[in-house]
RNA sequence: UGGGGCGUCGUCUAACGGUAGGACACCUGGUUUUGGUCCAGGCAGUUGGGGUUCGAUUCCCUACGCCCCAGCCA
């Protein structure tokens, strides 16, 4: 029982001290706060599990929030696909569903009372003007002519600039602060700026939009968050936040902030990310290439696999880089229990069985899932002509290679041994078929005399299967860090998608269903393309390859010793 | 060289001031009808220097390194 991993973190040991002190009365609510702007990550994925698990764990609530406030770059193409993903994840936000734009009446009279303490004011400076006097990392700010007008008159031009009475830029509302704070944030920022567009979900009811900092901390405190956690950011934006609130005296969560996620060989900006879309080296936001979590799930990534991983990196404030082995890793563990296996052959080379029979077809036993008993078994074909893979023949095999060679005897996985008899090549000099004899005492795949055969390879009947696509993906970035290189088509991996049209797969598979996680025997985890695959022309993506240890030993031999 | 953060195995991440632990990766062996899984074992770390203490990853000082901030973005 002490084995029991407890879930630790900085910030679950935050919430305890809470329950100690009674800061919150033992509450705990969260909140997921996107900007419906893009496609959300995997880092994404990182927070949504930590807020919503973060709430479970201590018998509190998470709430989705879409923080809206910039009409300029928000849609609602992304509030739908931000909720799905959400959901594919495991989560549910019941009836907590909000949007900052459903504050906008709150926020307004709550500027207005800062105006009226002389905390807030217009200001009529141009974006420019306000830049050039907020002054440097080393020298303080100047203040604002317009810093000193009255409450009315500040009210007044609110008021106008709410009207519709301003272009965009001409004014803002500025919070009364501090022009020579030490943290710039301080130095009046805006709270209000003018926007003349439509919004996603207010669309023309308003003109002048909330700044994140005076926006964020309302929505929060109208919740009655407790906890308010971001990325490391906006640390440097907490004193603002609780100044706002202090200011306006209403209830007052905690923000805090934790380092958000890196993964090696990918990138997580949304700016990059976009980059990839927008110069075609991806097929979309979606590609199964792409670390967001429509491109996981169409790689064929469960929701499992990775809160599982967001549970494995942990969370902290230190900048942290995880390897993408680690999510991987969390993927095979996850599917080694629950995919049922099948054979397939990605690259086909052709098998006759001089001995076997014709016109004979057999259906062999074989088992779904060695991991799950009652997963079953399954029947295939076997038959005078096959297909196994090119991988699995070597002409002048190495040392420890135990796969099938002239003269040498493997299994084939529930069918028979055979004995390579002879080969065929074409002009190139390319081995285009084979020619074994099958031992008919071996069905099964056991031998009765108990001979050792130390290779066991997959195969798919010739006359009996399902033609497919597969596609293999690898990662996007030959760069560990590829984020860290201005040139990033050069890092680009020229072999992240490798397309083999005719593959063969056990005739199993035309039940294959979308959604549904297959291992093909010694290749790896493989499931539909939920966009390109159809009855007709199945495809299917590789999530992840399995782990290789004989990958090594043949590089071994390719490069050194042979 | 203004402010805010952060430095623990290769990578993540733990450790009321009390044996530096776990995971991934890597390496050895064993089992195996997937060169998969599983099992057993191994390698490997507290940024440097002082101080406090019986005892410091933890507290203090100092040096160094890295990240963030001058949007009317979030």
């Amino acid at each position: 029982m002490e084995k029991e991993k407890t879930y630790t973190n900085f910030i679950q040991k935050i919430i305890e001290e809470h329950h100690i002190s009674g800061r919150f009365n033992q509450k705990v609510h969260t909140r997921f706060p996107p900007e419906p702007n893009g496609y959300l990550h995997i880092g994404h994925a990182k927070s949504i599990i930590l807020n919503f698990t973060l709430a479970e764990k201590n018998g509190g609530l998470c709430n989705l929030r879409f923080d809206d406030t910039n009409p300029i770059k928000e849609e609602d193409e992304y509030v739908k696909s931000i909720m799905e993903d959400v959901k594919w994840l495991g989560f549910d936000w019941e009836n907590r569903l909000y949007y900052a734009s459903d504050y906008f009446d709150q926020m307004y009279d709550f500027a207005c009372k800062l105006i009226e303490d002389e905390k807030a004011y217009i200001c009529d400076m141009t974006g420019d003007e306000v830049r050039a006097s907020r002054g440097s990392l080393t020298e303080a700010g100047q203040a604002s002519p317009y810093r000193n007008r009255t409450p009315e008159e500040n009210l007044k031009l609110f008021s106008e600039m709410r009207a519709g009475k301003f272009p965009n830029g001409s004014h803002t509302l500025r919070a009364k602060i501090d022009m020579s704070h030490p943290n710039l944030n301080m130095r009046d920022p805006v709270m209000y700026r003018i926007l003349h567009a439509n919004h996603h979900r207010t669309r023309d009811k308003w003109c002048i939009y909330p700044m994140y900092d005076w926006a964020h901390g309302l929505e929060d405190s109208l919740e009655g968050i407790t906890h308010s956690i971001c990325t490391l950011e906006f640390e440097d934006h907490r004193p603002l936040y609780d100044w706002y609130l202090k200011q306006l005296d209403v209830y007052h969560p905690q923000q805090i902030e934790f380092a958000r996620l890196n993964l090696s060989f990918t990138i997580m900006s949304k700016r990059w990310l976009k980059k990839l879309v927008d110069g075609g080296h991806v097929s979309g936001w979606d590609d199964p290439r792409m670390p967001t979590i429509s491109g996981l799930r169409r790689r064929g990534f469960s929701p499992e696999s990775i809160r599982k991983f967001a549970e494995e990196i942990g969370v902290a404030k230190r900048e942290n880089t995880v390897e993408m082995n680690l999510l991987e890793h969390s993927l095979r563990e996850d599917l080694n229990k629950r995919a049922n296996r099948v054979m397939g052959v990605i690259d086909p080379l052709k098998v006759v069985i001089s001995n076997y029979p014709e016109d004979r077809i057999e259906y062999l036993d074989a088992i779904n899932n060695p991991e799950d008993a009652d997963a079953g078994s399954r029947k295939v074909a076997f038959s005078k002509e096959l297909y196994i893979e090119k991988s699995d023949f070597m002409e002048e095999p190495f040392r420890k290679y135990f796969r099938l060679a002239p003269g040498k005897e493997v299994r084939l996985r529930y069918g028979y041994y055979i004995t390579c008899t002879d080969f065929i090549k074409d002009e190139n000099g390319e081995v285009i078929e084979l020619h074994c004899s099958y031992d008919p005492k071996t069905k099964g795949g056991s031998s009765p005399d108990g001979r050792k055969v130390k290779g066991t390879i997959h195969w798919v009947s010739a006359s009996e299967n399902i033609e497919a696509e597969v596609r293999l993906y690898d990662r996007l970035f030959t760069e560990p860090n590829p984020g860290k290189n201005d040139d990033l088509a050069s890092t680009l991996n020229p072999d992240s998608l490798i397309v083999r049209k005719k593959c063969f797969i056990e005739s199993e598979m035309k039940n294959a269903n979308n959604g549904e996680y297959y291992q093909f025997e010694r290749l790896g985890y493989f499931s539909l393309d939920r966009i390109d695959s159809n009855p007709e022309q199945l495809v299917f993506n590789r999530s992840v390859a399995l782990r290789d240890s004989w990958k090594k030993i043949e590089k071994g031999f390719q490069t050194g010793q042979k």
